[in-house]
DNA sequence: ACCACACATAGATAAATATCAATGTGAGGT
DNA sequence: ACCTCACATTGATATTTATCTATGTGTGGT
């Protein structure tokens, strides 16, 4: 997983109400209206925030009759926390910092 | 690590120059002068991403003469990563999916 | 054929964001 | 005192974002 992809997801996760889904789906694969009864927020604007993490790939999005249901693409999952667990990992290589503005 | 701040941290980490700043600083301290080189971005533009990181708590700034010198907060990255670690991780307590919208 | 339901799309608006050029600030060196 | 350097702050602008109301789409039931 590249650059882009993480700061997409971060890009995801970076609402409080998409991160709250995120969590509610950790609970398991919901629909769509069962996501938005637990939001104060209007059909149209969960709408806008389950296709930004669709789009970012972190939610699968699998459709059954008049329902949508919703659940995490634990592949995607694990390739971020996977970037993200390296975040602030010291690598010795030039960890050099002898040099600066001069 | 609530909500809110994660919510807080992947902003910062949701642009891809920022997320470049946060894996340079892994490899130790640096100084603002030294992130610049690096980029084909102005100061000013630089100072603004410096900002947002520091303000979303993940990077510290130690001033010392004319510099800054930042670095990673760890205690932050820790509390991030596992909040980040416990995303997808299914919990069985109410993980039926039986009802939906009826 | 019609209606109800789940969801998407369009359009509008207010707020936030990324970026820059220009300028301010504060520290060190001469 | 003055200059230079590292960085911040101040507008300004273009883009993106979150949210809403209103409307469209597709499915299932009657």
């Amino acid at each position: 997983m590249n650059k882009i992809d993480v700061a997409l997801i971060c890009k995801a996760l970076s609402d409080s109400n998409r991160l709250e889904i995120v969590q509610m789906l950790s609970e398991g694969e919901k629909c769509g209206c069962k996501i938005l009864e637990r939001f104060e927020i209007t059909q149209p604007t969960l709408s806008h925030h389950m296709k930004i993490l669709v789009e970012s790939g972190i939610v699968n999005d699998r459709r059954e009759g008049k329902w949508h249901y919703y659940s995490l693409n634990s592949e995607m999952i694990d390739g971020f926390k996977k970037f993200i667990e390296e975040l602030g990992n010291i690598k010795d290589s030039n960890a050099e910092r002898k040099g600066c503005c001069k």
